[in-house]
DNA sequence: CGTATTTGACCTGCGC
DNA sequence: GCGCAGGTCAAATACG
């Protein structure tokens, strides 16, 4: 068995040790959906979800908040996998972490670790960290289980939404017959470690929509890379994306965000983050703003389909990523 | 000295 | 059945 006593302080010496205190993933964050069977996955050419011995830290896998009973084996198998563009090793979460192993993963030079969660005794959630092969400013942290003990404010954020995917998972409700996602993943997460970026998952026909702004406003070269079912969506359509679902939600119109909005559309690049801070902000007071930007999303997306230059187009508006990589 | 990290060995599941 | 690859264990080591 383990052999580690108190360990609390672990997250805090990485921290501590590799960013001077606050790792700061930069400009891009990705919100995939991964199970054993394997959808998505974190790397190229990884077939994750092998193995999976049970755990044998046992104990009870509760969480307060989350009814997973009977889900339990299932959700330990649901994995929820994170991308952030990073320089750091690791991306902060809120939670501690220890680290357990390290390996090699086939068709990625770059090692894999893990870790254990160190909140609770008997937490069940690990998470694996490797740096993607194509892009290693790319990290991607892949989450797996439920915290079974009460989680930090700082990691609610993350622990919701990635807890939010998996039950997603286990419950098979990830599409609808028409193709359109449940609306149980109705979530909007603001990771603590970065203010220029958000990831907001909504109503769309794809598992994740990704915000992209590693590139400029005005230019707009496609994202960096493909991401298995999600759609990217560059900084230079924020201001489509969000003024059409503020046009789908006129009672937001003389909001923060619709002022935000207006000064991003009248040039004023530095607008984006107040934008994207508003309109996730917007998500989390109102679902009814999620649905509406959710609408505008895959408005876009259907638009940009029915042109030739959808996809990898030379706008990098949208990119549909679905099944790519 | 106590705790965290490293790292090679081992275990398990899957594909052939 | 065998080999491979992913995942985990645990002794050794490093660090505060």
């Amino acid at each position: 068995m383990m052999k580690n006593g108190g360990k609390a302080k672990e997250e805090d010496e990485e921290n501590k040790k590799r960013n001077g205190g606050i790792i700061v993933p930069r400009q891009f964050i990705d919100l995939g959906l991964a199970v054993a069977a394997g959808a998505d996955e974190s790397s190229p050419s990884s077939p994750e979800g092998k193995s999976h011995r049970e755990d044998s830290s046992g104990g009870d896998n509760k969480v307060p908040g989350f009814d997973v009973d009977q889900s339990e084996a299932a959700m330990r198998k649901a994995r929820v996998s994170v991308r952030a563009r990073s320089e750091a090793p690791m991306i902060t979460d809120g939670c501690q972490w220890r680290k357990y192993g390290q390996k090699m993963a086939k068709g990625n030079p770059c090692p894999r670790a893990y870790y254990r969660c160190t909140m609770a005794t008997g937490c069940p959630v690990r998470k694996q960290v490797q740096r993607c092969a194509e892009d290693r400013t790319i990290l991607i942290t892949t989450y797996e289980g439920n915290h079974n003990h009460p989680l930090p404010p700082s990691a609610m954020s993350m622990a919701s939404t990635t807890s939010s995917a998996a039950r997603m998972l286990v419950s098979g409700s990830t599409s609808s017959p028409d193709g359109l996602m449940n609306s149980n993943l109705l979530t909007t997460t603001l990771l603590p470690c970065s203010s220029t970026m958000a990831t907001i998952s909504a109503s769309t026909p794809f598992p994740s929509v990704t915000l992209d702004l590693t590139q400029s406003l005005f230019s707009s070269p496609p994202p960096p890379y493909n991401v298995a079912n999600s759609v990217a969506v560059t900084a230079a359509l924020v201001p489509q994306v969000f003024g059409q679902a503020l046009d789908n939600q006129s009672k937001f119109s003389g909001t923060q965000m619709s002022k935000d909005l207006d000064r991003l559309q009248q040039g004023e690049q530095n607008s984006i983050v107040d934008t994207v801070n508003a309109a996730t902000a917007a998500i989390a007071t109102d679902p009814s703003f999620a649905a509406a930007l959710a609408a505008a999303i895959t408005s876009i997306i259907e638009s940009s389909q029915s042109h030739p230059n959808s996809g990898h187009n030379s706008n990098g508006n949208v990119t549909n990523t679905s099944n790519a990589m």
